[in-house]
DNA sequence: CGGTAGGGATAGGGTTCT
DNA sequence: TAGAACCCTATCCCTACC
């Protein structure tokens, strides 16, 4: 009586894969007070707005969070990989699919993150989304990265090389910092502790 | 793993706990830089040691801050209470408990505050360390500690009577003033306002 | 600038409903 | 029984205020 259980619109469903897209991961608040969102996520909270990206998630990866607990017991592997990979596939659904399951009432989709201006410059912008996506002060290290940008071009083998010079390139000339093996977005051109 | 939520171990547990009875809450840096505790500590900082001694208290008091929170609007009362009972709470927890949850590893308890000098001086104890580490002006009152040293002894009545005589005690030697049902140290002899 | 208090958000485990 | 939706709370983050 209280709340008969809520389903999930499609619609909700694809804000949330947008507001991710736009905003990252672990910003569920951001999602929610963004004016593109607001409206169709109305009857949702932050926390539920959690909840249903992590049934997405672990759906998209393991099937189920249960066999996704299994899966990790059984690789205690770095767990920041399927952070990133379920955005990825959620990337991918969203990004490279033409058409919606329901022809959107609103436009609820990003913008046009569709701006080629060349592959270098894609590739940056997968990177610092990829950093930017990481909630926590310690960045993604560049495995996770890699990972995640690999997966997004269909694991072209081409890829690693050229994220890998990308990174450094990123990090020469001061975008982000390197931390003990992890990348962060640097603010104001040095991030001295 | 940047830092999928650092769990606290029972070993910080214990010594926040110390730092706390030895250096009063709200000295968290204080408790952090003090050499008995900084080596186990050394993964936190002074807001997790704020955070957590809020998580130890509401909890000791409440189940969980939603419930102090519901708590306290149905009870708009004095604020300070909840401090001094958490505070006694944990001191009678780290005077009185014999055996740890789990067989320290290390010695990392605080040295001894195990010399047991009777139950006079251990109540005493109890009660002093509850005063003194309140910040706020008013002290808090016998009835709330009272009423915790009771449950942390499984109702004893005789821990009833015997917390009850001590403060009487206490405040007949001049250990402590009682203002307005409030317990306060007495610095030097009178403590006017 | 550094520290603290407090409000609030998130992560992850757990529970209920279907 | 599984999976989706929802709850609980330890931990973490942000901001105002010294």
């Amino acid at each position: 009586m209280g709340a008969p259980k809520q389903k999930w619109t499609s619609q909700e469903e694809t804000a949330l894969k947008a507001g991710v897209l736009k905003h990252g991961t672990g910003k569920w608040r951001t999602i929610l007070s963004d004016p593109e969102f607001t409206s169709i996520l109305k009857s949702r909270s932050n926390v539920d707005l959690k909840d249903k990206w992590r049934n997405i998630s672990v759906t998209a990866m393991y099937g189920s969070r249960k066999k996704a607990k299994l899966a990790l017991k059984r690789t205690p592997s770095s767990h920041d990989d399927d952070n990133a990979t379920a955005l990825t596939i959620v990337a991918i659904a969203n990004g490279v699919q033409h058409i919606s399951p329901l022809p959107p009432a609103v436009s609820c989709a990003p913008p046009p993150p569709r701006d080629f201006e060349g592959l270098f410059s894609s590739v940056d912008k997968m990177i610092l989304e990829a950093i930017a996506n990481f909630k926590r002060h310690l960045g993604p290290d560049g495995k996770s990265i890699l990972l995640y940008v690999e997966e997004k071009h269909n694991m072209q083998p081409d890829m690693k090389r050229l994220v890998t010079s990308r990174l450094k390139h990123l990090v020469n000339v001061g975008t982000i910092v390197k931390i003990k093996h992890r990348y962060r977005i640097c603010r104001n051109g040095a991030e001295q502790s």
